[in-house]
RNA sequence: GGCGGCAUAGCCAAGUGGUAAGGCCGAGGUCUGCAAAACCUCUAUCAUCGGUUCAAAUCCGGUUGCCGCCUCCA
C-alpha cells in the first residue's frame, strides 16, 4: 500500500510519490525567534516530526529542513525593548526552541538554516526575480508582483481580485499594487542591515523559505509543511516566488496542521490566550503532552485544557503499565512454543493495522487506537497460566515500535531498588506467607510513601514507581 | 463580501455509502487475604430539515450553531 497525503493544493488525499525513489525532501516552516514558543507552536514541530519518523519507518531517507527566522520586525522590536543585540535575542530563543522541542521528543532536522546565514543566496534569488520582471525596486525596497504570476492564489484557492479586497498599503511602503509584497526591506536608521544591490536592508519574510528550500532541497521538493495560518499569505507567496524563478513546481505536497484552541478559540500570541511550552513541561510528562497532541488527527483542531491533558495521562499510563507488566512476566516465562503461533499472528496483524492507518494521511489517532488493541491483547495473554518469552518480547517490540514512530519513549525501569527497600519487600513476602497481613499492609503503605507501588500477582510481587 | 473547516455517548475521539473503533470518567461483576493491575458486562443512531439510493453519520441541497483564513501569527 502506498502512503496517502492530504494535499492542501488539491484538497484531496493523494498517493505519495517522491521525486526520487525512497527519498523525501521535506521543508517545514520554523519559528520566528523572538519569544518562547507556546504549545500551538509546538504542534507542527510534533506533528511533522511524526510524519518524518513514519516516513523513515517506511524506509524513506528523509532530508528534513526546518528554518529559523532570526531577523524580522518582531525580533528587532524585542531586541530594542530588551536593549540587546538582535543576534543575542535570536540565539537565546533558538536555544530555547531546541530545548523545548527536544523535550517533546522532536528529532533535530537534517538542516536548521537561519535567515542571517542565507543572505547572499536570498539576494541572488531576488536578483533573479527582478531580472525576470516579477519584482521591482523602489527606493531601496524590492517588491514582488503577484499579478505577474499566473497561478497566484492556487494554494488558498482565491482569485487575485478577491484577495485584493483585504490587501492594504501600510505607511511607508511604496508598492505599486496593494497585493505586492516585500522581498527586500530598506533599513531604517540604526537597524541591523546587510549590503545589497539596492542598498542596506534585510529580506522580507517569505523570500527566506523559498531560498532555503531551494538551497538545501532543490528547485522542487516533496513536502512543504507548516501551520494552517501559513497557507495564506506565506505559502502562497513562497509558491509565487519559487515558481516564478524556476518555472518548476515548488512543492508536490502541501501539509498544514490545525490549531490548538483554548475554549474553542485559536491560541495565539495576539489573543494572549497561550500556554508556554516551557511552563507546561514543568507540570507534565512531555510524553503525555505528545501523546495528547497525537491523539487527534493533525488537520483537526485540538481544544486544550488541563483536564484533557489529565485524561491523556491516564490513557498513556495504561499502555505503560502493560509494557511493564510484560517486562515483569519475563522473569517467570519459559521457552514455550505451544500456542505461540496464534498470538504472534495477532501481533503481526496489529503491525499491519498500524501501517494501514498511518499510510492513510498519518492518522495517529487511529495508530493510538491500534496501540490500545495491542495492549488489550497483551493483557489477555498475561492472564495465561504460562507465558512464552518469545511472545512477551514480541508484544513489547510492537508497543515500542509504534511508540517510537510516534516519538514517545518508554523508559525501562531497570534501575535497582535500594537495599533497605529490597529488604522490606522480602520481609513483606515473609509476612504474607505467615498470614501476617497487618505487617504486610504496613510495609506496602510505607513503600507507597516512597513512591514504590507493590502489586501481588500469581507470579510474585512486582513493583513500579508511582 | 470571498475561501475553508467543524457539529458523533458525561468527556476526548476515529469512522466519508452497508448498518456506530478506541480511550478517559462512572456503575456492576470476576480475580485478590485486602489492594493494585487486569479481565467481563453496561452507557449514542451520529446538530436539524429535505433529497438521492435497495442501503447514509458517510453523497447532494437548505437551516442553525461554532471556528478559521483573507492583516504579524504554528
Amino acid at each position: 500500500m502506498t502512503i496517502k497525503i492530504y494535499n492542501t493544493l488539491t484538497r484531496e488525499k493523494e498517493d505519495f510519490k517522491p521525486i526520487e525513489d525512497r527519498k523525501v525532501r521535506m521543508y517545514v516552516c520554523g519559528p520566528t525567534v523572538y519569544n518562547y514558543i507556546h504549545i500551538g507552536n509546538a504542534r507542527p514541530a510534533i506533528v511533522f516530526d511524526t510524519v518524518r519518523r513514519y516516513l523513515e519507518y517506511r524506509d524513506y531517507e528523509v532530508t528534513y529542513v526546518l528554518n529559523f527566522t532570526d531577523v524580522d520586525d518582531k525580533i528587532i522590536k524585542a531586541a530594542n525593548d530588551m536593549s540587546e543585540d538582535v543576534k543575542v535575542v535570536a540565539d537565546r530563543f533558538i536555544k530555547a526552541y531546541m530545548e523545548d522541542v527536544e523535550a517533546l521528543g522532536v528529532k533535530k532536522a537534517t538542516y536548521h538554516p537561519r535567515v542571517t546565514e542565507t543572505i547572499d543566496d536570498i539576494i541572488t534569488f531576488i536578483e533573479g526575480l527582478i531580472e525576470k520582471e516579477f519584482a521591482y525596486e523602489v527606493d531601496g525596497d524590492v517588491y514582488f508582483k503577484p499579478r505577474a504570476f499566473e497561478d497566484y492564489g492556487k494554494l488558498s484557492h482565491q482569485s487575485i481580485d478577491e484577495l485584493r479586497a483585504g490587501a492594504r498599503i501600510q505607511v511607508g511602503e511604496k508598492k505599486n499594487d496593494p497585493l505586492d509584497f516585500a522581498l527586500w526591506k530598506k533599513a531604517k536608521a540604526n537597524e541591523v542591515a546587510w549590503d545589497s544591490p539596492w542598498g542596506k536592508g534585510r529580506p522580507g519574510w517569505h523570500i527566506e523559505c523559498s531560498t532555503m528550500a531551494k538551497k538545501y532541497l532543490g528547485e522542487t521538493i516533496d513536502i512543504h509543511a507548516g501551520g494552517q495560518d501559513l497557507s495564506f499569505p506565506h505559502h502562497e507567496n513562497e509558491i509565487a516566488q519559487s515558481e516564478a524563478k524556476t518555472g518548476k513546481t515548488f512543492a508536490n505536497y502541501w501539509m498544514h496542521n490545525g490549531y490548538i484552541n483554548i475554549n474553542n478559540e485559536k491560541m495565539s500570541k495576539s489573543l494572549g490566550n497561550f500556554v508556554l511550552t516551557r511552563e507546561l513541561l514543568q507540570k507534565h510528562d512531555p510524553r503525555v503532552i505528545r501523546f495528547f497532541m497525537l491523539s487527534v488527527h493533525y488537520r483537526h483542531p485540538i481544544n486544550f485544557s488541563e483536564e484533557l491533558l489529565n485524561g491523556a495521562k491516564n490513557s498513556f499510563e495504561r499502555i505503560q503499565t502493560t509494557y511493564f507488566n510484560l517486562e515483569h512476566r519475563k522473569q517467570t516465562s519459559m521457552n514455550l512454543t505451544q500456542d505461540n503461533e496464534q498470538w504472534l499472528q495477532k501481533i503481526d496483524e496489529f503491525n499491519h493495522q498500524f501501517t494501514n492507518v498511518m499510510d492513510d494521511d498519518f492518522n495517529t489517532a487511529n495508530a493510538i487506537s491500534v496501540l490500545f488493541d495491542v495492549t488489550k491483547t497483551a493483557n489477555l495473554y498475561l492472564e495465561e497460566a504460562q507465558t512464552s518469552s518469545e511472545v512477551l518480547e514480541s508484544f513489547q517490540t510492537t508497543i515500542e515500535t509504534i511508540l517510537h514512530v510516534l516519538g514517545i519513549s518508554l523508559e525501562k525501569e531497570t534501575d535497582l531498588l535500594d537495599e533497605d527497600i529490597e529488604a522490606l519487600i522480602v520481609e513483606r513476602n515473609e509476612a504474607r506467607k505467615n498470614r501476617n497481613f497487618e505487617r504486610a499492609d504496613e510495609i506496602r503503605d510505607l513503600l507507597k510513601d516512597k513512591n514504590i507501588i507493590l502489586e501481588d500477582t500469581p507470579q510474585g510481587v512486582r513493583w513500579k514507581r508511582g
